[in-house]
DNA sequence: CAATAGGATGGAT
DNA sequence: ATCCATCCTATTG
């Protein structure tokens, strides 16, 4: 015999591969609503619970970090929150947004009693801008949630997570802001034991980066929040909707093709533009810029940490025989094409 | 050397 | 049977 089965790699490629996820029933119409169809209520125990100040501790450090493949969002935040759209300086927004460059200084906004926009507005002219500004965060960190949801396949309440959902978040939280790995530390919790854990907690199972973890998990929890705020009370999205409709394929349940994720990325070129992009989107053609990134995240989105570009691409030349996608006339490294243009 | 092409095989659905 | 994931050999720029 050959040696085939090599395929025991003592790597371990995750127990579960796709685990039962909560999220089939989760799909997300191109209606309109995109998740607030669904049933939102562990924001209302989360409520009862305290975890959700009169609104979340924002914490634009690491907001700022979400952001870190995207920086032209400042520019259409605007319209993606509908409940304030207060016209005001953006210059200024600009300014207060960016305050905090480099380190990840929990900017606690406790006492602050910022709200969403609505109500609790009780203060001088400044309250103004600092609401407008975290206007444009929240609306910006609903959209990156959404996005991360959408990538992991996972739902954006954290208090809905599966165990292997967990991982997952972490896996992709540690990648995208280069954390220790701490996974383990957290291994066989779900979303509700996460979300019932203190900062303390976090630290305990994670000296290294337990506190950032859980400033991003509040983020989430946050965002979830907001997510069923808005719903509840506009009834219609205005900003982050259009991003999420364009949202295809994954509506399904079913397991994400290779080819519908590479248009997933495509179609946001703000997050992903760095590591895929379109060359010639008429025609379909399309560029992998950073073979290895684009690796990872797929890598991520199936639960295989061993990915890498050798093996994705060759499913991509697997296409190649099913008319899916193919090389360009004028074949160029790393540039493949859609034989079916949208 | 990294990308490309494609065969073989095992696993999951 | 389909769609990968993994491994591998050979070729190419």
């Amino acid at each position: 015999m050959s040696q085939p089965g090599r395929d025991h790699p003592g790597s371990p490629a995750y127990p579960p591969p796709r685990l039962g996820m909560p999220v089939s029933e989760s799909p997300l119409p191109a209606g309109g609503e995109a998740w607030e169809a669904e049933d939102t209520k562990p924001c209302m125990e989360a409520m009862d619970r305290g975890l959700l100040p009169g609104l979340p501790g924002l914490y634009l450090s690491c907001i700022d970090m979400l952001l870190t493949e995207d920086s032209a969002w400042l520019v259409k935040v605007s319209e993606a929150v509908p409940a304030l759209a207060v016209p005001l300086s953006r210059g200024e927004a600009r300014g207060e947004a960016r305050g905090e460059p480099e380190q990840c200084p929990v900017i606690d906004s406790q006492g602050l009693g910022l709200s969403p926009g609505l109500e609790a507005l009780q203060g001088p002219e400044e309250e103004r801008s600092l609401e407008q500004v975290q206007s444009l965060v929240v609306g910006e960190v609903l959209k990156d949630v959404e996005t991360a949801c959408k990538l992991l396949n996972i739902t954006p309440d954290p208090a809905e997570w599966s165990c292997g959902n967990v991982q997952k978040w972490l896996l992709w939280t540690e990648h995208l802001y280069r954390l220790p790995q701490a996974g383990r530390a957290f291994q066989e919790l779900t979303g509700k034991d996460l979300c019932a854990m203190s900062e303390e907690d976090f630290r305990q199972r994670s000296p290294q980066c337990g506190d950032t973890l859980h400033a991003h998990l509040d983020i989430w929890k946050s965002a979830a929040w907001m997510k069923e705020r808005c719903s509840v009370g506009e009834a219609k999205l205005t900003g982050g909707e259009d991003l999420w409709s364009e949202a295809d394929s994954s509506c399904t349940g079913q397991p994400i093709h290779l080819w519908q994720f590479l248009r997933e990325l495509l179609l946001k070129p703000h997050n992903y533009g760095r590591c895929i992009r379109w060359v010639n989107k008429e025609k379909g053609i399309f560029k992998i810029e950073d073979s290895g990134h684009v690796a990872r995240l797929w890598g991520l989105r199936k639960n295989r940490p061993a990915m890498n570009y050798d093996k994705l691409s060759r499913s991509i030349r697997q296409y190649y025989k099913k008319g899916i996608i193919r090389k360009p006339d004028v074949s160029q490294r790393l540039v493949y094409q859609f034989v079916h243009p949208v």
